[in-house]
DNA sequence: CGTACTAGTCTTTTT
DNA sequence: GACTAGTACG
């Protein structure tokens, strides 16, 4: 019985239930991952389960990944044979061998947000609709909500009767899904919507998994949406032995069509539930608790839980106030800096949580001015980067030439001389005969006759065909080495931008490290296979916590993680909770920013630390904003520091954020930050080499060369901690010490 | 056909 | 303020 001894009372009467319909009400460190982990040991090691049998889902491949590795470590052997993935690949390894069902084709790519979006433009083209008054993005998101609620475009068609922006919305949604099926494409959405599609059509299909999947385990199940609720229901309609783990007071994506009445009704639709809360927290102190318990507790719908630990009572929760977001950042990265030098911590004890993702500037420059290493996890995925996207595009065209948007993206990338006229006719022919348009490349003589395009478009073909007979041969390592190498790629960036060059370059050497790792970890990997995989990585799959360095990340980012000393930043009404959630007539949406909160609070294990800005840039606006309405919810005797007096809003307190006129910010200590201050279209800068100079994101340095280029200066400095940059001084925005 | 400039959007969070 | 897409021009 070991398994089950490593577990308090309530976490053991949760293993212990496998049979039936169970609902894991699971608190903010409560050991859920243990629960589920020892749960799935003791199927296989005592009750005789076959690990075959059991289907594990969660919503990241970093959650999958931890089970997986937690539940080899207890049971002897056979956890390599239960099915732990995330809701999206479960989807695509249960399509790729039924899809043809439904009409398409089993090897289907997946296109992520932008290749959607390319879709959508070309579609609003075609029926002429214009995107001013109509944005593609507004048309995405309806569809994304659609598909999240399982509505079909038939059913939004028969919605639609008489409604002209309805009905003109039903039409963008079919031809968006013609557009996606003639690509042999599916979007994120489809993953899921497609799988519910195959088991309510196809009942025979779905009796197969029924009878595999014996025992089903769901994690985050607060996050889950209508989509993702049905597939649960209907894998585990025959056998009922259904286990989710949640908590309701942290489902945080309600805007991705998360539905917290999934979770809040779960007694309601799996009748005879047994039901467990787990609420001893083994992560945080009493003080965080408290304040996580007390802000939490102005929520109206949501279940009564209250943490409690025996892990004593702490430190106090720090509250800085200070004037400007450039303050803030300062004294985040000083007091990091105190306690590392002090030895109190390690930088990786450390994380900067915010709201949005622009945050993070200010923290990253304070950390290189400082010379702390840092980490930020999201921002742009790394996958949209425009060089990943680059190589992708040309692996997936090399795999094969049906992604048309793929062999579009790379067709002239880097510049072979082929023009807009030519992609459009070759496009045009391809959209008449029903051919892909890498079909039509290969035609080019036929199509657009002999001549200088035609002649192009045959190298193109050409240089693609020699990659595909060589990949039976070499690794792919060396197939992604060999297409940078013919195309020159690198030597594109430096030309192109000069500035970001570097960065990028990293950035393709950071996709070879997964290509490395990925043939590693594979038998026999294949290069589709490996497009599969990274078509499904979310940033979060990619944090290293070995490395020592300060974690920033958004809120959303953050769930799941813990950290010994955890900085909350820009803790002002109008950024957290969002201005638009003040506005909203719903309570609920202040409800779902205060979850965020908690998820925030609940994640430090030791000290928290609060801090507020009085006036920050947001979009390029300076705007002063109250202190938090979260921070006024924590209970004044958990607080360290003075009681947020002199930020108390200014003038009227519910009007949201005030604008300021911006010459007040655009003041004195920073004035070097402002574009072109020192640099006028005609003259020289102040500075030149031996100067001592400062950069707003790299620090102090010395200039060692300066050449004048064709409109600029390039500038060479060696910055004492980032080490020798070379910039055009226009775009530096150097300022002479 | 390629470049350079302009206008417009974004900023709430993402598989 | 930063980035992107679209357009006008060479």
């Amino acid at each position: 019985m070991s398994v089950l001894e490593q577990l308090n009372d309530k976490q053991r009467e949760a293993a212990m239930q496998l049979e039936g319909p169970v609902l894991i009400l699971a608190g903010a460190g409560s050991g859920k991952t243990r629960v589920l982990t020892n749960r799935t040991a003791y199927m296989i090691d005592e009750a005789g389960i076959n690990p075959w049998n059991i289907l594990a889902i969660t919503f990241t491949n970093k959650a999958a990944q931890e089970m997986r590795e937690r539940i080899d470590r207890l049971v002897g052997f056979g956890s390599e044979s239960i099915w732990v993935a995330t809701f999206h690949s479960t989807c695509v390894r249960i399509l790729r061998r039924h899809i043809d069902l439904l009409g398409y084709d089993t090897n289907f790519t997946i296109y992520d947000t932008d290749d959607s979006k390319s879709v959508m433009k070309e579609v609003l083209k075609r029926l002429q609709i214009d995107t001013k008054q109509y944005p593609e993005k507004r048309f995405l998101n309806r569809i994304s909500n659609c598909k999240n609620e399982l509505s079909s475009v038939e059913d939004e068609e028969r919605d639609a009767l008489g409604d002209y922006a309805d009905e003109m919305f039903a039409k963008v949604y079919r031809e968006y899904q013609a557009g996606l099926k003639k690509n042999n494409a599916l979007d994120f959405d489809d993953l899921l919507m497609k799988t519910v599609e195959l088991f309510t059509s196809f009942p025979e299909v779905l009796e197969n998994y029924q009878n595999r999947f014996l025992y089903i385990m769901v994690d985050e199940y607060q996050d889950t949406n209508t989509a993702q609720f049905e597939l649960i229901r209907l894998l585990s309609a025959k056998n009922k032995n259904i286990c989710v783990v949640g908590d309701d007071d942290q489902s945080i994506y309600k805007f991705r069509g998360a539905n917290i009445r999934n979770i809040l009704d779960f007694e309601k639709v799996f009748p005879n539930a047994k039901v467990v809360k787990l609420e001893q927290n083994y992560r945080s102190t009493q003080t965080i608790l408290d304040a996580a318990n007390a802000v939490i507790a102005n929520n109206s719908s949501r279940k009564d839980k209250k943490l409690w630990t025996d892990k004593g009572e702490g430190e106090k929760i720090r509250f800085i106030t200070v004037d400007t977001a450039y303050e803030e950042a300062e004294r985040i990265v000083d007091l990091i800096c105190a306690d590392k030098r002090a030895g109190k911590c390690d930088y990786r004890d450390n994380a900067v949580l915010y709201r949005t993702n622009a945050q993070s500037r200010l923290i990253e420059e304070k950390c290189v001015m400082a010379g702390i290493p840092y980490s930020v996890v999201g921002g742009v995925n790394f996958y949209s980067r425009r060089e990943i996207k680059d190589i992708l595009a040309y692996l997936k065209t090399i795999d094969n030439g049906k992604d048309d948007l793929a062999v579009r993206r790379i067709i002239n990338v880097p510049k072979r001389g082929i023009g807009a006229t030519t992609i459009s006719k070759l496009a045009d022919h391809a959209a008449a005969t029903g051919q892909s348009f890498y079909d039509c490349c290969v035609a080019a003589e036929e199509i657009l006759g002999h001549g200088r395009a035609a002649e192009k478009i045959a190298e193109f073909v050409e240089l693609i065909s020699v990659f595909k007979s060589k990949l039976e041969f070499i690794t792919l390592e060396q197939l992604v080495d060999d297409i940078l190498e013919r195309t020159d790629y690198e030597a594109m960036l430096e030309e192109s931008d000069p500035d970001d060059a570097q960065e990028r370059i990293e950035n393709i050497g950071e996709l070879v490290n997964k290509v490395v790792a990925f043939e590693e970890q594979n038998d026999e990997p294949t290069l589709s296979q490996f497009l599969e995989e990274v078509a499904l990585v979310a940033d979060i799959d990619n944090v290293d916590e070995n490395a020592d360095k300060v974690m920033l990340m958004t809120l959303h980012s953050a769930k799941g993680l813990e950290f010994p000393n955890v900085y909350l930043a820009g803790m002002e009404d109008g950024l957290f909770p969002g201005y638009m959630s003040i506005c909203a007539d719903d309570p609920e949406e202040i409800e779902e920013e205060r979850r965020l909160c908690y998820v925030g609070i609940t994640r430090a294990m030791d000290k928290l630390t609060i801090s507020a800005a009085g006036s920050r840039m947001i979009r390029g606006e300076t705007t002063r904003n109250p202190v938090s309405r979260f921070v006024k919810e924590i209970p004044q005797e958990l607080m360290q520091g003075k009681a947020p007096a002199k930020m108390q809003p200014k003038v009227q307190p519910q009007a949201g954020p005030v604008k300021v006129k911006p010459f007040v910010t655009k003041a004195k200590p920073f004035a070097y930050l402002t574009k072109g201050s020192q640099i006028s279209s005609t003259g020289a800068p102040d500075y030149g080499p031996g100067d001592r100079v400062a950069h707003m994101k790299f620090g102090q340095g010395t200039v060692t060369e300066m050449v004048k280029g064709a409109r600029d200066y390039e500038v060479t400095v060696d910055f004492d901690n980032a080490g020798v940059k070379k910039m055009f001084a226009a775009f530096a925005k150097l300022k002479k010490l």
